[in-house]
DNA sequence: TACAATTCGGATGTCAAGGTCCAAATAGTT
DNA sequence: AACTATTTGGACCTTGACATCCGAATTGTA
């Protein structure tokens, strides 16, 4: 449905949310969410030059969400990534006949319009709930990150 | 949203679909397509091992739909050649808690749910409607296939 | 039986996505 | 100034999807 790379994007920005403002660590990140740990860092950057997240260099530095997580969607996310094809001609006879499509194409699309507005209808924010009583955001028991007993070297 | 080959697959199928029940020969089926001429048996194949279409060698031979266009669906055409992944348990802690998943999986697998459910309703019949007044099947103007003028050779 | 029209199956090539690794740049701390 | 914690960017490897090609197998026709 959406590739590895546009999910992983998901995660580390839920992830970065969970911050709560303050500014995590890609080896958090690596923690929190699982992705491949030399894969992380790229799919950072393309959402840092998505304009989705910033950057702090150095000490005390670390990735921060650009706007707030209820001003965030889904689909801004999957957008910076991995966008949603939309099929606005047809393929076969590249660029002839204008709006109509056949029906097949005109099906196909259909249903990337459906995803497109189901993710264009989720916020960020939406997907931190359930933390309380529910399910935690990532799939995780109730403890917190960086507070296990064996120190990671 | 699809994958190329799952895009010809239903090019394909649509094509066999309007030969009526005649047998439509591969250099035919490429014509009408514009799958890429090599790859177009491989797909072929995959839809003969997965049933939806029967095949006859020799002269005379060709590929013929295996059930009516009403009794098959998109969703089983797509099934065959690139299923769609449905999320029933959450990638990040494998196999862990049992039916729900977290926030974002979830709404995730709500839209794969979606597109499988929309593809599941729509017949390959309905796909070749359109031919009186409105588009034909696959993109085309109405003039027949193999009728054209320069002899293929 | 010979021939031509077909599909079938495997070997091979190409390319982009996914993934790894490391040196360079940046910034806080002592 | 030196040191350490970070991100940044590029080079590189790997894998699977897409695609090509060709010989082998099958089947109708004369």
């Amino acid at each position: 449905m959406i590739s590895p790379t546009a999910e992983y994007a998901l995660r580390a920005v839920v992830a970065i949310a969970q911050g709560g403002g303050k500014a995590v660590v890609t080896a958090t990140l690596v923690e929190m969410t699982k992705v491949p740990p030399g894969y992380l860092p790229k799919v950072l950057q393309t959402l840092r030059r998505g304009g989705l997240v910033q950057s702090k260099r150095g000490l005390g530095g670390g990735f921060t969400l650009a706007r707030a997580p209820e001003q965030m969607t889904v689909l801004d996310v999957v957008s910076v990534v991995d966008p949603i094809k939309r099929i606005d001609r047809c393929p076969l006879d590249i660029g002839s006949h204008g709006t109509t499509l056949c029906p097949l194409h005109k099906r196909l699309d259909q249903a990337a319009e459906m995803v497109e507005k189901s993710f264009d209808s989720t916020t960020i924010a939406e997907l931190l709930e359930g933390s309380d009583g529910g399910h935690a955001p990532l799939c995780r028991p109730s403890k917190p990150f960086g507070l296990d007993s064996t120190p990671r070297r």
